[in-house]
DNA sequence: ACCCATATTTAGAATAATTCTAAATCTTGA
DNA sequence: TCAAGATTTAGAATTATTCTAAATATGGGT
């Protein structure tokens, strides 16, 4: 029984926390974490209901939002907006933060990032900080280069 | 002569960084950039359209995108991208981060910031970093305490 | 002051991104 | 087996942003 589990190290995690947030886990939800999780890069709504639907026909861009905010709201994927545009969405749960080249609009990971213990910030009396997003903006190698 | 000129002390600062980035300081620019100073909170596009419109009838919403992009591309002022949604802008150009209630999606100014240097982010070879967006996200005082 | 080249503004259309709606389908637990 | 509630779906609707092409304004050189 269970065969093939380990060939998706996540998936029991990710029933897990979907029910820990009273959410289920369903195709359509599964289906879209595998297509953020076989290519960690940072697609649109669009670029996953594209991935996803090649491989699950059926499935609608309303689905796609619904499992994106599912996902997001259970702690499995990231949502990244950094400009006007469409909003990204990231698989890598890791602590990281993300590069922006203003220039080219390509997003990197960093593997580096501010905690809330080690940002000595200061709230005004009766916020409750969550967590902390930090943007590093500037230009992609590529663009740096051409940038001279 | 330049009557008035204390009035609005930002102005010619105004003048000097379009200038500075080929840019015209043009009567348009000037309201937007002056309904943005008059309430120093985080309004979308539209919302700085009808502050805008309120002083000056015939502007359009094109223009103000564009005087929106030509502030933000001279720095008098910072493009905020927080969740889906439109992109708010903000006219404090100190030093800040952005406190975002995931909640009610209000958003306040906070005066602490991590730089470059204090970071001591090391980013891969070829990277040139302009700087460091830190978004903190949380609940507000008021969701805070209704969450309870 | 007049002219030109260029920058900017404008209304409206077009596109892109996201949300909504209501009906169909699935799941779970009595 | 049934009912309640969750989820998915297609498509319409809404919202946000960008594009287009014509009109207007501006600044520098005469
Ligand atoms: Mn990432
Ligand atoms: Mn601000
Ligand atoms: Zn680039
Ligand atoms: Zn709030």
């Amino acid at each position: 029984m269970n065969a093939g589990a380990d060939k998706f190290p996540s998936e029991s995690n990710l029933n897990e926390r979907l029910a820990h947030s009273g959410l289920r886990l369903t195709p359509q939800r599964q289906q879209v974490h595998e297509v953020l999780r076989e290519k960690m890069d940072h697609p649109t709504a669009d670029q996953v209901f594209m991935r996803a639907k090649s491989k699950m026909p059926e499935i609608s861009m309303a689905t796609v939002y619904n499992c994106l905010d599912a996902l997001v709201q259970c702690g499995m994927v990231r949502q990244v907006t950094l400009d006007r545009g469409a909003t990204r969405y990231c698989p890598n749960m890791q602590d990281h933060s993300h590069f922006y080249c203003d220039e080219c609009g390509s997003v990197y990971d960093i593997l580096q990032t501010i905690t809330p213990e080690d940002s000595d910030i200061k709230l005004p009396r009766g916020f409750r900080l969550k967590n902390i997003e930090t943007n590093l903006h500037g230009l992609c190698p590529d663009c740096a280069s051409k940038a001279k």
